[in-house]
DNA sequence: TTAAATAGTTAGATTTGACTAACAAATTTA
DNA sequence: TAAATTTGTTAGTCAAATCTAACTATTTAA
């Protein structure tokens, strides 16, 4: 095999913090992957000598049009995975990620092209974020946070930012769900709380979960 | 991760090896995974030390109690994956194993019972193999072989023993599928060719395609 | 029943992907 | 701007899983 599954999950986050910040820094991904900085930096000589990134001693590294495409082709198959654990087997959105996170390593195109099929070829997973092509093309429709929205603004939630299995338990004991209309009520000056209204309730969420959600 | 993919593959073929000869050789496993005789020399000190195997210098291996049950839970994600994708995905019976081979390895219980649950348990993969149930147990009915049949018997396709895709492919050309009623029409004596009727043709088979198809 | 062939083992090397310890460069802060 | 802190690199080690070469035990055949 060319490509093991350390590679391909070094280059995901390294594909996803260059959609954040362009260049990307060796301490960050060490964080993301919990590994030492010298296991990064001798990844990352690999990486380059494999053509997918850019790398120069003391420089911030940057991911080259082919590590983008090869990120991009791992992230479609988590997202695939991901939907089609909640679309067609039943799964909730908070148990899916760690299941894709394996089943993103499975070398087999036709498996997840059929997946797509089945699913319609949709263009977000579960938690709003989008699925590149099989070409390895996606959306990058920007939404707003939830905690940059005003007073009397009505919005729909759309996807979620920097999800762990734990905040989806929260939205689902709130009943909060993609696709929910939120009425923002009132923002508290001191903390940012928000008071909201949706599904016929209202409730007051705090500025963390706010920074979390995103609308449109 | 206690196991990995290596010490399972080991372990599945060690376990196939002793259904067939209760005891197991070395020469046979490394033919089996393609590897060399010190590869399969060290792996298997290792299960021996992991209690999966009993080890001695020179004899038999055997297979414990504990190692079988492993094994029968790699080879229920084997064949459930299979069932999965033929029945759930419009995979063909020869599209199935090399993915399976992949998908056999993730550590995600719910996922293979999710897949169990939706295919309502079924007892036979694809090839007519037995699926381990979540305990470990599975079918131990013997099937005849095409090739140890009479004339003017008229049998029932059940399973296929030591197939390839391309065993499948050429399967598919003559429209042979589990389930398929064949009816022995004549056996060459000189080389055990036998002409059999099914699906309103008549056939002739090799000798090599009978000692592969399981009928009752 | 010895010799040849086969099967299994040991020793030592290699690759991959981790680690710690030590150090060097870059950045921040005083 | 010099010192302190943070960030990144190098060197060297380790474990897992593989290999080849050399050797030993067991089995088969002359
Ligand atoms: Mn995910
Ligand atoms: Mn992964
Ligand atoms: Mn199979
Ligand atoms: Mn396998």
């Amino acid at each position: 095999m060319t490509n093991s599954q350390s590679i391909e999950n070094y280059l995901k986050v390294i594909f996803n913090q260059a959609i954040a910040t362009d260049d990307v820094n060796t301490t960050s991904i060490a964080q993301a992957l919990e590994v030492s900085l010298p296991s990064v930096n001798s990844m990352v000589k690999k990486l380059a000598g494999m053509g997918l990134l850019e790398y120069e001693k003391y420089k911030p590294l940057k991911i080259t049009a082919k590590g983008r495409k090869m990120a991009a082709m791992i992230i479609r198959k988590h997202r695939l995975t991901e939907m089609y654990l909640v679309e067609k087997m039943g799964f909730g959105w908070e148990e899916v990620h760690e299941i894709a996170e394996q089943l993103e390593h499975i070398q087999s195109v036709a498996f997840f092209d059929r997946m797509d099929e089945i699913l319609g070829f949709p263009e977000r997973d579960p938690h709003g974020s989008p699925i590149p092509n099989s070409s390895g093309e996606f959306a990058t429709q920007k939404f707003r946070l939830l905690s940059d929205c005003q007073p009397n603004e009505l919005v729909t939630l759309k996807a979620l930012s920097k999800t762990t299995d734990e905040f989806l338990k929260y939205l689902n004991s709130k009943g909060l769900a993609l696709g929910v209309e939120v009425e923002i009520l009132k923002v508290e000056a001191y903390d940012k709380n928000m008071k909201v209204a949706y599904g016929g309730k209202t409730e007051v969420l705090s500025a963390l979960v706010c920074s979390k959600l995103l609308v449109s």
